[in-house]
DNA sequence: ATAGGCGTTT
């Protein structure tokens, strides 16, 4: 038998795009008596009770009165048998209490249909079809499911619409592969089929489906809603797949959707994202030229993406157009505010920021909380850090767990730090390589460096976190607490097994050589990282020109320091105090490079950043 | 349930 129902009439599947149900209000119902139910069902009841005709409201106080029993589910089928009569949604959603309680008294669908046919009802589809929607309606999933299995038990063919049901139910579980699969078995696909995959799609993330079921959409011809197009488009985005955000975007405008200012301001931090500030202006310029106005969201990406690139003028150059306009900064801004401040070296301007939130009425959040740890961190404001840490009620999440993490070990609070992480752990956190590099800090920091390796030999062999970050995280921390050997051994490990390191991993190893006096082997890995392809930065030759003066190893250090001219390599006026006190002592050096400590002396105290003054060299 | 924000190493 072939399940036949005329739900979804061609001309109304665009009309009727956010709910299933609102066609049962499309049609008014004609005039009918309930009581013909009664007659049908009874007997000898003719002529005597008052005969109210079929309407929305007569059916529903009819239903309120009954009691929950099979009766009033039967009468409901009735009702919906009826010629041109459908259920209004109050109807349909008095009936999931209905059926909530059968579902109790009565052990399996099964034995409800069995009921029903003893009362007399011809189960035919639709009435399945109308259990199936209430409960799909009252979020009895596993019923639902239940009477669709039942249904093929009937050797009934689903139709279209009891297939989007399942397929929506399917997903609501979470059963994807079984969504996906009543998908592809529906024979005619209406816009609600694509509609509702897309919507489960794109809200898992799942950017492969999203692209295949979009194209099937189009190429039958059917157009996402201007909601779902918004939905899709930010997926594309959040995958950074921009150019095919941009293709979603054309699409839109072919089909008539209005870009929102949303749209525009994701495409604008698309771009940032992707590397390309020029096309995000141009895209911000186009977006003026058609007279859709930037909201904050907009400014807030420009601001982001400006400070991202470097481009520190227009930066504040947006955020004085935010003053202008007299928009308040929300919660997001100042947050922006808070790491743009800190990225600078302005770490008395983050910090108010932070302070003035109150004043604004705006509350903290895990942003700001991963921000300002990190910033007092970095300006070494250990007072103000404390009472951030231990006052703020924010929860933590995985990331600003590991701000704290990190900055525990960097106060050198191990104790605190193994707490935090065994808080993590105990909150199922998926920990992830910042969570690890912590963990490793922190067992060296506190004394226990083998139990660092243990663990950090563990992570290799079970292939967790293999990246750059935390082989040097473990070399690092050896060497800070002395154990040079087992950090070169480790090191030498890595280039064997050609683990992914990068210049500040080959910089720690060569200060790991530089304290253990092995100051050969220190220059010969300076040269290896050339040939590996990994350049050495301007803290690499500290580290490397800091041990030669040491060692007082002149030649080899002037053969450095010419290498460093040679590449452009700016020194801190530490290293170069260093290098002028012990090459100043030979005439023959002195002139080889008075041009240079000539000119290192001109601007000796003005010209190097802070960060590098406050650091003792290695 | 359409946009913007957070964290590692020298």
């Amino acid at each position: 038998m072939l399940w036949r129902c005329n739900w979804v009439k061609p001309r109304k599947k665009i009309l009727n795009a956010f709910s299933f149900s609102s066609i049962h209000g499309q049609f008014s119902p004609k005039s009918r008596e309930i009581s013909e139910f009664s007659r049908e069902n009874t007997s000898g009841s003719r002529g005597v009770a008052p005969k109210p005709s079929l309407t929305h409201d007569n059916v529903y106080s009819r239903l309120r009165e009954s009691p929950y029993d099979l009766k009033t589910l039967n009468f409901f089928f009735w009702c919906a048998k009826q010629n041109n009569y459908f259920h209004d949604n109050r109807a349909f959603d008095h009936m999931v209490g209905v059926v909530e309680k059968l579902t109790r008294d009565y052990n399996g669908i099964d034995r409800i249909i069995e009921g029903l046919k003893t009362l007399g009802c011809v189960i035919k589809p639709r009435v399945l079809l109308l259990l199936l929607e209430i409960f799909w309606r009252g979020h009895i999933y596993d019923k639902a499911i239940e009477v669709y299995k039942s249904m093929n038990g009937f050797g009934y063919v689903p139709n279209t619409r009891a297939m989007n049901m399942i397929m929506d139910v399917h997903f609501k579980v979470n059963l994807v592969d079984q969504a996906l699969e009543v998908f592809e078995g529906i024979c005619v696909r209406n816009f609600f089929s694509f509609d509702i995959a897309l919507s489960h799609l794109c809200s898992r993330g799942d950017l492969v489906c999203v692209k295949i079921v979009l194209k099937m959409m189009i190429r039958e011809g059917f157009y996402p809603n201007s909601e779902r197009f918004g939905q899709i488009l930010g997926v594309f985005c959040r995958a950074g797949c921009f150019v095919q955000g941009f293709q979603v975007v054309g699409l839109m405008i072919c089909s008539g959707i209005s870009v929102s200012v949303h749209v525009w301001s994701m495409l604008v931090s698309g771009f940032f994202r992707l590397g390309e500030p020029q096309k995000a202006v141009d895209l911000f310029d186009k977006m003026i030229l058609i007279g859709c106005s930037p909201n904050l969201v907009t400014y807030t990406s420009l601001i982001k993406g400006f400070m991202d690139f470097g481009m520190v003028d227009e930066a504040f150059t947006v955020l004085s157009t935010v003053q202008s306009k007299g928009l308040a900064p929300d919660i997001v801004l100042c947050n922006v505010m808070i790491h743009a401040f800190t990225k600078l070296g302005r770490f008395e301007d983050a910090r108010k920021v932070f302070t003035s939130l109150k004043k604004r009425k705006l509350v903290a959040d895990r942003y700001t909380f991963a921000s300002m740890v990190s910033s007092l961190c970095v300006s070494r404001d250990f007072d103000l850090f404390t009472s951030i840490a231990n006052g703020t009620k924010t929860e933590l999440d995985l990331v600003s767990g590991n701000s704290l993490l990190n900055c525990f070990c960097k106060v050198g609070n191990t104790f605190e730090a193994l707490k935090l992480l065994r808080y993590m752990s105990n909150q199922d956190f998926a920990v992830d390589c910042y969570t690890f590099s912590g963990y490793l800090t922190a067992l060296c920091r506190g004394g226990a460096p083998d139990k660092a390796v243990n663990m950090y030999i563990r992570m290799i062999s079970e292939k967790i976190c293999l990246d750059a970050h935390v082989h040097t995280a473990i070399i690092d921390s050896l060497v800070e607490c002395g154990e040079y050997n087992a950090a070169i051994h480790l090191f030498n490990r890595c280039i064997s097994e050609k683990y992914p390191l990068d210049v500040v991993s080959y910089t720690v190893a060569i200060k790991g050589l530089v304290r253990a006096k092995r100051i050969d082997e220190a220059c010969a890995l300076l040269s290896e990282m050339k040939e590996a392809g990994v350049f050495p930065n301007r803290r690499t030759y500290r580290t490397i020109i800091s041990g030669l003066c040491e060692e007082k190893e002149n030649d080899k250090l002037k053969k450095i320091l010419w290498e460093c001219i040679e590449e452009g390599v700016k020194l801190d006026p530490n290293t170069k105090f260093k290098v002028f006190n012990l090459l100043s002592r030979y005439r023959r050096d002195v002139s080889e490079f008075r041009w240079v400590f000539e000119k290192w002396m001109e601007k000796f105290d003005v010209s190097d950043s802070c960060d590098e003054l406050s650091v003792s060299v290695g």
